[in-house]
DNA sequence: GAACCCAGTATAGCGGTGCTAGACATCCTG
DNA sequence: CAGGATGTCTAGCACCGCTATACTGGGTTC
């Protein structure tokens, strides 16, 4: 019973994979929108009824999708981080990260941040992808600075902010780079 | 033929304000979800296709409710901007009435932020009271500051961030005061 | 005053959605 | 080799946004 079912249960997570790449890789080519159960299910040729035997729906999908999302911006932000010359401009480079990800990656930021998903962020059980890209924003702070997490809170906000705004057209897209040096300028650290 | 299609034209008016109204009372008593045309149309007791005469289909319905949102937003803000006992503390208080205006009317902020909508901000032809809501942030700096645009869409930006991810439980909402303090601490105007 | 006309309304239906019950096949177990 | 469990598919439900078509009732004209 062991072999087989081994093998079968690598099958079923291979397949898991694949329906969720399936959903990403159709939303970024035609948007969410067109990322419909019928369409999912045949563009990973099996019936509907499969995806419900993975997810408990459609939400549940974009959920995975969404969590596979804050994986890959974390390492993008850790990078970013990391490849700053200097511990005074790594906020700047993370912030331009994100802002980054932002618009490479239109479709998949939406499934993180506004699409409805079935992702949990209530207390402590908080996805640790999603913790992991807050630890970014944290670590661009001192130690010692008892307030970097709410500091850590602002500049996300503000980035965020940002990346809705500039992608529905509110805000011109034009400043970026203008914006960025202020928010930098603003909420960096105190030099001790 | 004045009498009567003059009052006709009120008539059709006032349907016109009833979906509108309608729409949004449904939303904030049930979500954006339960709007749907056929209940809509049940609620102003009118069949679906009257919508339609009205509105180019449910996304201009939701637009429309969105840009009275943005009407009320701005006399939201433009009450605690001039309400401020000193000019030194308006853009605190706009920024509180902001983040309390998103948390006390959630749909009708979803509506305005993050709900497919027909409403254009490509360029010269955005609605006048979006323009009035970011006016109002851009009147707590001094006229003499040549980027308080640029400051003005950053704090937007952020007070945005801090509203959507608090909504979506990814930032505590127990920190408010002090993430306010902080942004106006730190974002305000630079005195003379 | 009667015939006409037309704006405005409703009925009924189209293609699509997320989701699921039941029939069916396929493979492991005893 | 039969029995049973596992897994898949076909078919369909209720609902969605939206619209073509039929109808009706008031206003206009002869």
């Amino acid at each position: 019973m062991s072999a087989t079912s081994e093998r079968r249960e690598r099958d079923r997570a291979h397949r898991h994979r694949l329906i969720i790449t399936a959903a990403r890789e159709l939303a970024e080519a035609e948007g969410w929108d067109a990322v419909t159960t019928r369409r999912l299910a045949e563009r990973v040729e099996y019936s509907q009824p499969v995806l419900y035997s993975h997810f408990d729906g459609k939400d549940a999908i974009v959920g995975a999708v969404a969590l596979d999302g804050f994986g890959e911006l974390a390492t993008h932000l850790r990078d970013a981080r990391q490849g700053a010359a200097e511990p005074g401009s790594a906020l700047r480079a993370v912030c331009g990260a994100y802002l980054d990800f932002a618009t490479a990656r239109p479709a998949l930021y939406q499934a993180m941040f506004t699409l409805p998903t079935d992702l949990k962020f209530a207390s402590a059980d908080t996805p640790p992808p999603l913790r992991a890209c807050f630890d970014e924003f944290v670590a661009c702070y001192r130690a010692d600075n008892e307030r970097r997490e709410l500091h850590a809170e602002v500049v996300w906000s503000a980035l965020h902010g940002m990346a809705v705004l500039s992608a529905s057209g509110r805000i011109p897209p034009s400043w970026r780079e203008e914006r960025l040096d202020f928010l930098d300028a603003r909420l960096a650290d105190t030099p001790a």
